[in-house]
DNA sequence: TCTGGGGTCCTAGGACCC
DNA sequence: TCTGGGGTCCTAGGACCC
């Protein structure tokens, strides 16, 4: 099964407003979740179902929704109340099998093989289960139904809301391939006007079309979409624990074009920030750092580098960060930086260097007193002195619990 | 006051090795 | 008298997902 939340940033959102005494339920009006313009986030986030009819695209800008639909209620978003509400999804989602796979905070899949015996069939299950998630949790869900999860996740994204659909390999040919290609899974806004310049429209046709063709004009993405069209897949709902964490990264679309190295240096220092105390909460260190840059006019390009030893430390990623940003910023405005670390190990043991007159040790302490002084206090007890007077912001990303009162009864 | 932020995977091309 | 072929590793960029 693969379960979807409807509109979720926004379903949430609404329950949470009815929970705490509002009558008014944002589901039901032209709303969204959306950024703030003013600080250049301004893009749609969800969208509630009567936005949709004003033909309010999720990733559109604010600007451009509210020529749509100049009443349009927009409501900023809330990723901790997010968090909360996906982890009580899964918690019920828990009671009907072990095999849980988060895809994202919004959709997972549940393995039910072999749970008939408890449960019932598959269609009887998920109608209990699409029943408690509305009447426990307030909120609905599709759920699709099939023997892998690339056709149980194509399933749920039939007809919404609170609706529940099956596509068993015998139905593909009835229920996905009319459907035109662009809705197939992996199938995104590059690879559709592809498939439709060689007379592809449908996802029947890509299921028809000869794999040796889609290879030779899409290279291995024409074998997996091909395979997709023809319902092959066959991986397994893995548990998180099971998928290790490849790269952790934070960037930020800055509320100013930024044209000086200090300030550029500064905005890195509070992505970093987020990035190590993340990295060390994962018991890893990373040897490769790269920053991304994007400029004014919506170009944009990255540097990276192999480092020598594998680090942890908020200081010297920020010190790697700092000299990528110089070898590779070429002087124009700045509207977004960037910072990612990847090639992760674990952190229990380090490749010492015989070189480098390392206050490694140092470093780690100091970064294991704050991380602890933050988890303790609130992410803002301790931060940079050269943040003083900078009105930026000393620590960028994250999810800040303590900006919000905890979620309470019911959910 | 137009256009976010978090990920994973793949490919091309160059450096370098034998 | 003229430049092969196999491989690995690294970086940049682009595709896709939510």
């Amino acid at each position: 099964m693969h379960i979807d939340v409807n509109s979720a940033y926004l379903s949430w959102e609404s329950v949470y407003r009815l929970q705490h005494g509002s009558t008014l339920d944002l589901r039901e009006i032209p709303s969204v979740v959306g950024g703030d313009p003013v600080s250049r986030h301004g893009i749609v986030l969800a969208k509630s179902i009567p936005a949709k009819k004003y033909k309010i695209k999720t990733g559109e800008s604010i600007f451009s929704a509210l020529q749509k639909c100049p009443s349009l209620v927009i409501v900023p978003p809330r990723y901790d109340l997010y968090l909360q509400c996906s982890n009580s999804l899964i918690q019920l989602l828990e009671e009907y099998s072990p095999a849980i796979q988060r895809y994202s905070v919004d959709e997972c899949f549940l393995d039910y093989t072999n749970m008939e015996c408890h449960f019932g069939s598959p269609l009887s299950a998920a109608h209990a289960i699409k029943e408690r998630i509305k009447t426990e949790l307030g909120f609905t869900v599709n759920i699709g139904i099939s023997s892998n999860k690339l056709l149980a996740k194509m399933a749920s994204d039939f007809e919404k809301p609170d609706k529940i659909h099956t596509l068993y390999p015998h139905e593909i040919g009835e229920k996905m391939w009319p459907l035109p290609v662009e809705d197939l899974f992996m199938v995104g806004r590059a690879t559709a006007p592809k498939l439709r310049r060689l007379g592809i429209y449908t996802i029947g046709e890509l299921a028809k079309a000869n794999p040796k063709f889609l290879y030779q004009h899409l290279k291995s993405h024409g074998i997996l979409v091909w395979n997709f069209a023809n319902g092959i897949e066959n991986s397994s709902v893995t548990k998180e624990k099971s998928a290790p964490v490849k790269g952790i990264g934070n960037s930020t679309t800055i509320s100013f074009d930024v044209t000086d190295r200090r300030t550029a240096h500064l905005i890195l220092l509070s992505l970093v920030e987020t990035v190590a105390m993340r990295l060390r909460n994962e018991e890893c260190c990373a040897k490769l750092i790269s920053i991304y840059i994007k400029t004014n006019d919506f170009r944009h390009y990255s540097h990276q580098r192999k480092i020598e030893t594998a680090t942890d430390c908020t200081n010297h990623i920020f010190k790697y960060a700092c000299k990528l940003f110089d070898e590779a910023w070429k002087g124009e405005p700045i509207r977004h930086l960037g910072v990612r670390v990847s090639e992760l190990c674990s952190n229990q043991f380090a490749q010492l260097s015989l070189f480098d007159a390392s206050d490694t040790q140092k470093q780690k302490a100091v970064d294991k007193s704050i991380d602890a002084l933050r988890l303790r206090y609130g992410s803002r007890v301790v931060f940079r002195a050269s943040f003083l007077h900078s009105r930026l912001k000393p620590i960028t990303g994250g999810v800040m619990e303590e900006d919000y009162p905890i979620m309470s009864s019911i959910l």
